[in-house]
DNA sequence: TAGATTGTTAATCGATTAACAATC
DNA sequence: TAGATTGTTAATCGATTAACAATC
């Protein structure tokens, strides 16, 4: 356990090792290697190890990683053993979905109330949680400890409910409205899930093959070996290397 | 026009400036310096004129950067002037909300076709996009083009339909399925949306938090200052330093 | 024991920031 | 012209990779 900062790059390589690590202790493997991991997730076995030392010394010397108790630690580490509760602004159809999922998603955390404030799904039922006039949120949050909001609202009226959920004061929000939510220096988590961006990144790299291949048509095809081309985009880092 | 590579940190800022410029053009704005782009977006003003570098000259000293041509020349760097044709594969709740919001999302493109292997779904329409059975898909690619294929199907499906989209040709996939999709060696573009990873990346930060706290309060309020706490987490990189 | 593989230190590589001449 | 602000080169900072002693 040394660095005293973790980059960000580090903590959103976390839930991928969780993930594989899911995978391989349901396949019943008991044990992985830096190397091995490195080679699923398209990482080297350096970068993993260094990795998980800035949290502890997880593996064992001619051993490597046992995957349960590993496990168990990336579990710890993001908090999902801390049972958070969880709010829904705004439970339109996106929000809808964002519910029906939520199990799947994010195993371990519950889901408390949604809030909206169209009459029309007031008083109804999303799965087992009920939709709340968003009016009642400062009362709800009184009576129950709300640690995220997912803010799943019309650009419009992002920034009005943003301001309310710091004003309550809910801790983290998880913004899936396609705009830069201000939480000024409230301290608030912002994770954003921004579906423009990530499908302009896509657009990006199609068009750059695209660029490429134009450009290698103009050279009249002098060489004539296969060009490679990035293969995977993944969130904040390659997979492949070129 | 210098850098020959360019990072994918460069990449994944430009939608977000293209955001900021549509923004400003809005509101009439004519001209932006690098220093109050920086402002609003909480970047470095060395940082944006190194990104935009990197495409070309698209400033002025002693002016700045123009709205509108900056925006334009993003927009063509991004591919959003290229009319690229979309496709769903999986019209599911999921993929109908993402239909839905398809065009506040991502203007310019145009949604040609849907796919499922649900007879109830197969034959319906999405918004003016007919549902067809996933087994025509390959006679549908064959006939139109299809640039990006929006993966929005049921974990344990999602290989064997990555597996047939590479099979038929498209070149980019855009993967809403929580899991590692493999191409293989064939270069077809992958852009993830994960949404469990970037939960868990928000409760990581909240769970950070939190033991900071527990750790201060340890430490019995000695020092009695009010400690900051990351306030942003944007994707890939941070907003605020610390 | 010998082989494997860790955790960590040092080396390398890449990205961000600072500085500044060029110029609108 | 003087002030502003670019594009770019150089300096700094940070992250990844390599190497290796420690040890299971």
């Amino acid at each position: 356990m040394k660095k005293t900062t973790i980059s960000i790059n580090v903590v959103r390589r976390l839930p991928r090792y969780l993930r594989a690590l899911n995978e391989l202790a349901e396949e019943g493997r008991e044990r992985i290697s830096s190397s091995e991991l490195g080679k699923m997730l398209g990482l080297t076995p350096s970068q993993i190890r260094q990795d998980f030392s800035a949290y502890g010394e997880f593996g064992q010397q001619g051993y490597g990683y046992n995957i349960c108790s590993l496990r168990d630690e990336l579990n710890r580490i993001l908090g999902t053993d801390r049972n958070y509760s969880v709010i829904l602004i705004g439970a339109g159809k996106l929000g809808q979905v964002l519910v029906e999922n939520f199990n799947q998603v994010a195993k371990g955390y519950e889901l408390i109330g949604a809030f909206d404030a169209d009459y029309n799904l007031i008083g109804r039922k999303l799965s087992e949680c009920s939709i709340y006039d968003i009016r009642q949120l400062e009362e709800f949050v009184q009576e129950n400890q709300a640690d995220i909001a997912i803010l799943s609202v019309p650009m419009d009226s992002a920034q009005a409910l943003t301001d309310l959920l710091v004003q309550v004061g809910i801790p983290a929000i998880w913004n899936f409205t396609n705009v830069e939510i201000d939480v000024g220096k409230s301290g608030v988590l912002v994770e954003n899930i921004h579906f423009a961006d990530s499908f302009l990144t896509l657009s990006y790299f199609l068009t750059d093959k695209k660029r490429t291949a134009e450009q290698s048509n103009k050279h009249e095809r002098e060489s004539a070996g296969d060009m490679p081309g990035r293969s995977y985009l993944l969130p904040a880092d390659r997979k492949g290397k070129g």
